[in-house]
DNA sequence: GTAAAATGTGACCTGTCAGTCATATGACCT
DNA sequence: AGGTCATATGACTGACAGGTCACATTTTAC
């Protein structure tokens, strides 16, 4: 956590940190993030840098921060179209409002993501219980899919946590470095082109890849959220 | 591509050199391996390192080389059990035996995956075309199946190739990190409840998770390779 | 045996890093 | 006005990075 003379600043000027700090970690992870270049770039000395926060570490606790205010902020007014969902219609729904934020904050979901993401898989211990947390979110469920009989019981918890950790990794990464290279990365997002992507993505990820007797490819166009 | 020099010292050294080169990457990824420790662990010094090699990049080519050679060696004598696998049962059969040389050679397979996989995706540029081998291949690979009729053709052929790569991965560095853990890991690799896991996993890929009236959770334990 | 070519060496170069600290500034209180 | 206390600063430290180079040693060729 930063220090609280950080949290004294001026507004302005600690929006400035932060966006420098935003920057430095989208641009170059955490191992190779420079204090001296968010320094520069905030245009702050070093030493005011550790009278605000710890370490390296410390500031990026804060982006982490940021972004769940943010994204508390964003999902504020949003709710499911139906109280009625099943779980994969919930999950696609949270999937795409999910893009939706990241196309708005970019820059931050970069940063965050390539660290948390990335670098998370070999510094564990540094952002662990982040990780944690998600992992239990999505364990609790994948348990009510099964007690609804969306799932299938025989199937392993941890198994389904992972498989859609990994599905929702893999689409988040796919379409923030897609969108990245977009100019207007919000209006690419929500292009029938990019959602049709993500639907079938989706619908891989209920159905699978093999060929069955289901009407596979063409479903994609019925009745999606 | 290391220097000549590299190549006309005696078999002992050049192994030392790799083998140090192999723990640094492993142990730190390509950004944070540092030059120093690998000349001071391979007892090597820092001006022969410049003899051998023009900079990280290449020694990192090195083990990508070193890599793929191994792996030549020891799939040599495997083949499929059967030429009349699907493509589906193929790809089983592919991770399995990928499995079988990881456990085999964890540490040059951690090495390369964890800057490949990591790192690779914002050093794009550095391992670029080898990354495209591999997509291209498993590219071949669902052209195939679509042909033989066992995925469906409206299927992006790019689409399920991003899919299989998401998921090989995902076992890779799932089966991986645990297996580092276990003091055998080989054995831990061939044991019926990893193997079950390998199983279900690739199972899942292929039908999905979404309940269907199919035999799901119980196929497992059937015909499986 | 000797000259030439190849290989080996580590001190040294420049640059960057995280982190510290003596000192300066300025806001607020009495 | 004088005193106090939070904040600001950037030169400085020591560690380490990648890379170079003049020189020492060994191998090869004749």
């Amino acid at each position: 956590m930063p220090k609280q003379t950080f949290f004294n600043l001026p507004e302005e000027k600690r929006q400035a940190i932060t966006n420098a700090a935003i920057d430095e970690f989208a641009d170059y992870g955490f191992e190779a993030a420079s204090i001296n270049r968010i320094v520069a770039n905030s245009e702050i000395s070093k030493g005011s840098f550790y009278q605000y926060f710890e370490d390296k570490r410390d500031v990026f606790m804060h982006l982490l921060k940021v972004l769940e205010q943010e994204k508390m902020e964003y999902f504020k007014g949003k709710r499911p179209p139906s109280n009625n969902l099943d779980t994969f219609q919930y999950f696609r729904w949270m999937i795409k409002a999910g893009m939706e934020f990241n196309s708005a904050y970019p820059r931050i979901t970069q940063a965050v993501s390539r660290v948390l993401l990335v670098e998370g898989l070999y510094y564990g211990k540094l952002f662990g219980d982040y990780h944690q947390k998600t992992l239990d979110a999505l364990a609790m469920m994948i348990k009510q899919a099964i007690a609804r009989g969306e799932v299938d019981p025989s199937v392993d918890v941890d198994l389904a946590v992972m498989v859609m950790e990994t599905w929702s990794n893999a689409i988040s990464t796919y379409i923030l470095n897609e969108g990245l290279k977009q100019k207007d990365m919000m209006k690419w997002v929500r292009s029938t082109k990019t959602q049709q992507k993500i639907d079938k993505l989706l619908y891989v990820m209920e159905y699978g890849l093999r060929k069955t007797e289901s009407e596979f490819g063409t479903s994609f166009k019925k009745e999606r959220i």
